[in-house]
DNA sequence: CCTCCATGTTCTATGATGCT
DNA sequence: AGCATCATAGAACATGGAGG
């Protein structure tokens, strides 16, 4: 069979259109072609036609975007970290403002064949998380070459996302205890002599992550959930593509409010995201020939 | 494809200098 | 002082590479 089909029968498994359509839902998402751009790179669509803000909010839209964009050969589905109020327009995903809710991601990046590293890596993560009282909301995905620790949105209460930027406090969280675990990062390399381990906070205003049960971009692998209590059960080789035997639905698990606490202690100690982009830029002077029409008295023409 | 981010380049506001 | 020019720092903008 040739190689795109295995990867368009992926797709064809309602579980898989199920898994991806609920994970996308309120989030901007993109798909990562096979297709090349003039540099050798793949393409990735996030606009509609240009304009509207690519989404799926239902099984059914996945075949739809398939056959939609069939001629650049989809590969990888991908999704914000963010939830987003409203997403009709290029305006939605330019500001902070519109971010509903944010999915805290811990990006433990490896070379797959360290697996055995990034999974204690993980570990160390889901367990200073559970003894800080988070430990509903988590869920670890094998993205297909290292993985994601990521803790639900609504584990930030509704009452908190309403004073704090959701962006803010899932930066603020994932700084917070990436530095606390830093020391043990590097331990972890050492004994397993995986050079390439590394723990990136990599939350800003519209970054993207692979989507449950996506392909990998690269690697014929699948992007897989996993039970954060139960990591020594899943070995990379469940989750190759068109043999994957291994799963876990209760990433959409959580409890509401139950990582504030820990949030606004890693606020008050490190702050918010400190990007400037998503907040409108000033000019500290209006170009020149604004203050020329200004001084003449009237409007530009 | 689209965006971030570092880097380099251009622009602009402002203060210093110098001349009348 | 009043005016013009020059120097300069920081802002704004352009560009290129990286990455999802």
């Amino acid at each position: 069979m040739e190689a795109y089909q295995l990867i368009l029968q992926h797709y064809s498994d309602v579980r898989v259109q199920r898994e991806i359509a609920e994970y996308s839902a309120g989030r901007w998402i993109a798909l990562h072609c096979e297709q090349t751009d003039e540099k050798g790179r793949k393409i990735l669509v996030r606009y509609w036609r240009g304009r509207r803000p690519l989404s799926l909010e239902e099984p059914a839209d996945l075949p739809r975007l398939l056959e939609a964009y069939r001629r650049l050969k989809p590969r990888s589905i991908h999704a914000t970290a963010n939830l987003y109020g409203k997403l009709e327009s290029v305006e939605d995903v330019a500001f902070i403002g519109n971010i509903a809710a944010c999915t805290p991601t811990w990006d433990v990046d490896n070379r797959l064949e360290d697996w055995e590293a990034t999974r204690e890596a993980s570990k160390q993560i889901v367990q200073f998380l559970s003894e800080n009282g988070v430990s509903e909301s988590v869920y670890v995905k094998f993205s297909g070459r290292g993985a994601h620790v990521q803790v639900h949105p609504y584990a930030f209460s509704a009452r908190l996302r309403s004073k704090i930027n959701p962006l803010d406090l899932a930066y603020a969280l994932v700084e917070y205890v990436r530095g606390k675990l830093q020391p043990r990062f590097v331990e972890i390399a050492l004994k397993f002599k995986a050079e390439g381990l590394r723990v990136d906070n990599e939350m800003d205003f519209q970054r993207l992550f692979v989507c449950p049960l996506s392909v990998h971009r690269e690697l014929d692998t699948v992007a897989v959930c996993l039970n954060p209590e139960e990591l020594d059960d899943f070995t990379p080789e469940e989750a190759r593509l068109g043999r994957v035997t291994h799963h876990w639905e209760g990433w959409r698990n959580y409890r509401e409010g139950e990582a504030d606490e820990l949030a606004v202690k890693a606020y008050s100690l490190v702050g918010g995201y400190p990007g400037t982009y998503g907040r409108p830029r000033r000019r500290k002077h209006p170009p020149l020939e604004k203050q020329i029409w200004r001084f003449v008295g009237r409007r530009e023409p």
